[in-house]
DNA sequence: TCTATTTGTTAGATTCATCTACCAATGGAG
DNA sequence: CTCCATTGGTAGATGAATCTAACAAATAGA
């Protein structure tokens, strides 16, 4: 971020003033001061020199007390990171299922460090979803399972009459507290709900990572496992939520 | 993101710097200056300050000249970062198949602004797609259309023999340049490559967006779409690459 | 034990983004 | 035409994160 900075001395809060500033041209014809203010809840004194710096810069024409207008490069930056922002918050909103309100925040927090490949991976996914008659209906049961998962996960549904229908030997479903001392496992599933889904989480236990047990208290409750060579304990509660896969 | 740090002071840096210590504690045992210096390419004069706020937060234990401690809080915080880093980079690299490399550059620069339920939401398309035989026979099928797509979308390939085999009549597929002024369509896919695409992402062109055609010049050459309230001029070629459904 | 090297600290400067508080310009309303 | 309200501009301050450069402490060789 730093050396990017210097290449190209455009920073995300300027980005976010450009932003703002095309979002209003295209609604009222215009932008000031004022509304760019009032849209991204600074104060005007802030505004004004930060207008004066994207002047200098060549991506708006200001003059001092008038309208600002974006120049074209300007105006193309200001598309760029709009449409990184439209992009995250479609993929937050009708992919991931979030609320829109969080999918928003989340899109207007990294619409600035999108990558053009990671642009360019979404897009491939949309188009595989839009286009393509199985991602369509794949979408459609993520969602179904996704809505009701806060308990019963994807796998007892309907995905079940899918065909590989039978699971192999070592593919058999278990849950951490099913392992013994020095097993291994690799997540698939964590079902717990609210601050213990969280917490796991939040700890790094999500599908495809690996955990090994290293130890097991006397009444069974704090179990000790290590993930990405990190220890940590799991009180048994925790432990009985996460399916894993045994490696 | 100001607000946020009123409530709560650890910023995204103070947060990195977190996280680069957890690992080092995890690989080599210890913690110091001049290894968080170089691991954050930052100078060691910088360093020194960073651990005095961050000892002052409770979060590390730093006495002057000894190694660095997490405390309990500062652990727990430097996990969550590093699992959404974790989270992201296993999305961007074995999910949308990105390289490496800039899957750890993105995955760096967002993982401080994934809000829990986005997380959430990720480790339910993990689920889905570990535990759902039909999840993974797709993602498998996405993964093999993206890496070859660079020419073919993926609806020419074995996608085609998958179920919902007709596709009704107004979802006809046809390019931007097939509609008259006037005419609406919903994009589907982006067939152009290199910096046709490119372009065309960063000007909001990806699915599901819709689009109107305003106006064709008369060599057919630029031809006018709107989008998101927003007017744009596209080259026939850029218009040709992008595939649409009448709305 | 004494020096040389490595490592860490401190002070002071810079840049960015913001604030507050006050000042200046503009434009209606009377 | 004047006055006042709205709007924008400026100066000065703050706080974060960084740098450089000089200094201090610890460590390791000789």
């Amino acid at each position: 971020m730093n050396s990017a900075r210097k290449e190209n001395p455009v920073t995300d809060a300027l980005e976010d003033y450009l932003e703002t500033i095309y979002l209003q041209i295209r609604d009222q014809k215009f932008a000031r001061i004022k509304d760019i203010a009032k849209a991204r809840g600074v104060k005007s004194g802030s505004v004004s020199p930060a207008m004066k710096r994207l002047d200098e810069l060549g991506l708006i024409k200001y003059v001092k007390r008038e309208y600002i207008v974006l120049t074209p490069e300007g105006e193309k930056r200001a598309r760029r990171v709009f449409a990184r922002h439209q992009l995250l918050e479609h993929f937050f909103k009708d992919i991931l299922n979030m609320s829109p309100g969080a999918a928003q925040k989340d899109a207007c927090a990294m619409e600035h460090n999108l990558s053009d490949e990671a642009m360019d991976r979404f897009v491939r996914l949309f188009e595989f979803l839009e286009v393509c008659p199985e991602g369509r209906d794949l979408l459609e049961k993520f969602r179904g399972c996704s809505r009701v998962h806060h308990d019963i996960p994807c796998m007892k549904e309907d995905c079940k009459s899918a065909h590989r229908p039978e699971i192999s030997e070592e593919e058999q479903q278990m849950s951490i507290s099913d392992l013994q001392p020095g097993q291994s496992g690799r997540v698939t599933q964590v079902n717990g709900q609210g601050a213990i889904r969280q917490r796991l989480l939040d700890m790094g236990v999500f599908p495809r990572v690996e955990i090994e047990v290293e130890r097991v208290a006397p009444a069974g409750d704090p179990i000790w496992i290590k993930l990405q060579g990190y220890q940590i304990s799991l009180r048994q509660n925790e432990a009985a939520a996460v399916m894993v896969t045994r490696v």
